[in-house]
DNA sequence: TTAAGAAGTTGACGGCGCGTCACCGATCTG
DNA sequence: CAGATCGGTGACGCGCCGTCAACTTCTTAA
């Protein structure tokens, strides 16, 4: 049985010389999340069963319902996992924005970059059944939305944006980086700088402004 | 051999005067797809069981097993049904343009109607485990796809767009349809004219040349 | 008309994943 | 160190899974 090996979980910040249950506790969810990643990528969320994942695991099967519901809980933490890494550099990148390009630029390219360095499990879980794609928003991944759109408010109030829709604005972004990322992941040579330099130049002239292909000269911007 | 039939009125376009047999396993397989879109609806598509479709049904478990192998193929044949009604809306809709702007606002238009409309399933299915959302992409889905990007790829030879990426720009109309069409739906009243308008402006044009908002305010579903 | 054969349905069955819980060892507290 | 608490354990009963031999219904051909 080939040990598939996944990406190393995002490093993970415990500082707590606890005592040794708590200690115990931290580590087992732990064990249970690291083999959950490895079965995923290995069967596919869809084929995985909650028995799988405690096969891969020292532990009883009692003990795994100690600490997740069932094995979209443990996706969500998973999830959850990942939505608290990116969510920071998001911010960040559009928090230094003082332009509408720049706000947009910072956020695709951020996102791409992320997607490819780190992008494993997503590329893993869509490894589903054949052909189900899955997003699950979790809390925390809901809470990135609503940054997002409230960073397209504050920016409207600073003036930095017209007073546009920020709802389906956001929902616009969100979708092209989702989409557009999956698109990017199974090209030969994925590159996130590129992909965001499209994304970025459809949000800020449209289509007739987007590099032309053929064309070695790019992005001339051409009004309506 | 015109037999009289003992059937009821032909309700459904099954303009064939075949056999018993034949006859029987249409309407069995619709019996099925019908049940099943209750059920999905009813606790959401996680939760069903294969034994919950089959319970809401007059059939024996085998029987069930003659036509779908699975719950995912009855979702995959749901959503084929749902392709293939508007996938043919969408192709002549494009046909018919004859600059950028008639492309991507009939795309948009189309498609966000037929989702107001006929859009129910898509809003059951969701209902999914609180955070789950999922999006099959058959081989009819994929095909949508794939036309898609193919008459974007004519209209650059036609001289209508310019020789941008089609793969990506196609992923871009993708990713925004189905992002806004889930906060369109959401929105107390959901208006596909006005969702087309946003997203057509925002391809043709940009950001800067999206509507302004009057009312100021940018956001009304979703409390944050 | 009828009987052989084909096609399709049925539901019981063995197998297995599910979530639980009584038991017990390990850890903590005073 | 003893008692209290916490949490790991794995066997258990339940229900879902997909199968398949027996049976019913339809088709075909003489």
């Amino acid at each position: 049985m080939e040990q598939t090996e996944t990406a190393p979980p995002p490093s993970r910040p415990a500082a707590k010389p606890a005592g040794k249950r708590e200690q115990t506790k931290q580590q087992n969810r732990q064990i249970i999340l690291d083999a959950a990643r490895i079965v995923f990528a290995e069967h596919g969320y869809g084929a995985t069963t909650v028995r799988d994942i405690i096969r891969a695991t020292p532990l009883a099967s009692g003990t795994f319902y100690n600490y997740f519901q069932s094995k979209e809980e443990v996706y969500q933490a998973m999830q959850d996992e990942t939505a608290l890494v990116i969510r920071p550099k998001l911010r960040e990148a559009r928090e230094k924005a003082g332009t509408v390009e720049e706000f947009i630029s910072a956020t695709f390219q951020t996102f791409f970059e992320f997607v490819l360095r780190d992008g494993v499990d997503v590329r893993a879980l869509r490894h589903n059944a054949d052909t189900m794609r899955m997003r699950m928003d979790t809390p925390e991944v809901v809470a990135g939305f609503d940054e997002l759109r409230e960073d397209i408010e504050k920016a409207i109030a600073r003036g930095l944006f017209p007073p546009v829709d920020a709802d389906y604005l956001m929902a616009a972004i969100v979708g092209v980086a989702f989409e557009m990322s999956e698109r990017m992941a199974r090209r030969e040579e994925a590159d996130a700088k590129a992909a965001a330099d499209f994304a970025t130049t459809l949000f800020l002239g449209g289509i007739r402004s987007l590099p032309h292909k053929s064309d070695g000269k790019a992005t001339e911007a051409s009004g309506a």
